[in-house]
DNA sequence: CGGATTTGACCGGCGC
DNA sequence: GCGCCGGTCAAATCCG
């Protein structure tokens, strides 16, 4: 996984992956018909700029933005989820912080209320406006009917009507970013999926005439690769999933997706407050202490090795405890990793080969469903 | 069979 | 007004 990425043999690749987003999430998608961004056959992978300059640029842009700015909480970070995955950062992020996130909280309103001090979604330090903002959303079952039936001649499709003149109100968001390879980390709670997006992240499109397509293409986030009149394009997808609290009444959402700038990172956004307790999950996971007492927020519980054991599969990313991304602590080279890290956590850590590696990312980020249509992925799953 | 997930369609907001 | 995009819905499908 992340050792492929940031492989010595593929340097550019690494670079590719340390580079920020250019824009917002509405990243332009590579101009096809025009050919806009196609180079001549000249062009190498990341050849404008080395792979320290590509670094350089990372940790100017990136990490004085949100990384440095980070505080280490008065308890320790949360999650790790039951995924054996490492959090990166867990804090409620002020305005400036969230726009530095890739997207989701690039989208976060202005209004949006925003404290610095470490919390999760059912913190106290959250806005009480959940159960107003979550009743948006879930009307009373005397609404539901009545609305049924007012929607018999609408299409099936048709959403409810929103009243005018009034802006949907957004619950306080919350985001952390954590080292996985799984994408929905499990925190205890339940959730169901109600959406799932394919958001283009094309920060800086990629493109080479095929005949020096020689280095190995970066699978790292999910690259749509095409040709086109010669020239190899790669479309950078990813997925942003839509989760909602299966609790009855509670209207908690949680918006998960890749990090544009690593994709190793998953960028876990919460909205609005669990109003139930804390599911006691028969699984024994990680999870978080939400006593309601707690003056300073959830707990949380470490998880035993043993049960990490039984995760080892996900190859868990050990991450750096600087606030900044270490991405240059990330590469094939054995040496490189904290002799202090488990056994059972270093067992799997090398044994990608780049088929297997390229085929697990696609896999792990959805990314096949968008690049692979559905009835060809059951061909090949029956054969 | 019930709950969870997938997925295409739809809506509203926003920028141009 | 139009197009793009984020967010959501809900039927279809999957899965235990």
């Amino acid at each position: 996984m992340a050792n492929l990425i940031f492989s010595d043999e593929n340097p550019s690749a690494a670079a590719a992956a340390a580079a920020p987003e250019a824009t917002s999430s509405g990243g332009s998608i590579f101009d096809m018909a025009t050919g806009a961004g196609a180079c001549d056959g000249d062009t190498k992978w990341g050849s404008s700029l080395g792979f320290m300059d590509l670094l350089g640029i990372h940790q100017d842009v990136i990490a004085p933005s949100l990384f440095d700015s980070f505080q280490p909480p008065p308890i320790l970070p949360p999650p790790p989820p039951s995924t054996s995955s490492e959090p990166l950062l867990h804090q409620q992020l002020d305005a400036k912080q969230l726009q530095a996130l890739p997207s989701p909280a690039s989208t976060l309103p202005e209004s949006s209320e925003v404290l610095n001090n470490p919390a999760t979604p059912n913190s106290s330090s959250f806005s009480s406006s959940s159960n107003e903002a979550a009743n948006d959303h879930e009307p009373t079952k005397a609404e539901d009917d009545e609305e049924e039936e007012q929607d018999q001649d609408k299409t099936k499709k048709q959403l409810k009507p929103k009243k005018k003149n009034q802006k949907r109100q957004r619950e306080p968001r919350f985001a952390f970013m954590t080292k996985s390879e799984v994408d929905h980390l499990d925190d205890g709670y339940r959730w169901r999926k109600y959406g799932q997006k394919a958001v283009k992240n094309s920060p800086f499109p990629r493109y080479q005439s095929i005949s020096n397509l020689i280095t190995p293409l970066p699978f790292h986030i999910g690259p749509l690769m095409f040709i086109f009149s010669k020239h190899c394009y790669i479309i950078w997808l990813k997925n942003r999933s839509y989760y909602r609290c299966t609790s009855a009444g509670c209207g908690v959402k949680k918006r998960v997706e890749r990090s544009s700038d690593d994709p190793t990172i998953v960028v876990t956004t919460y909205e609005g407050q669990h109003k139930h307790p804390y599911p006691i999950t028969p699984r024994g996971s990680i999870g978080i202490n939400m006593d309601p007492s707690s003056s300073f927020g959830p707990s949380f519980v470490v998880p035993q090795p043993q049960y990490l054991h039984q995760q080892q599969q996900l190859q868990p990313y050990i991450y750096n405890s600087s606030p900044s991304l270490n991405i240059t602590s990330i590469t094939t080279s054995g040496s490189s990793f904290n002799a202090s890290i488990p056994d059972f956590l270093q067992d799997r850590r090398f044994n990608t080969s780049p088929t297997s590696s390229s085929a697990s990312l696609l896999r792990d980020n959805g990314l096949l469903q968008d690049i692979v249509p559905t009835q060809m992925r059951k061909e090949a799953k029956e054969q």
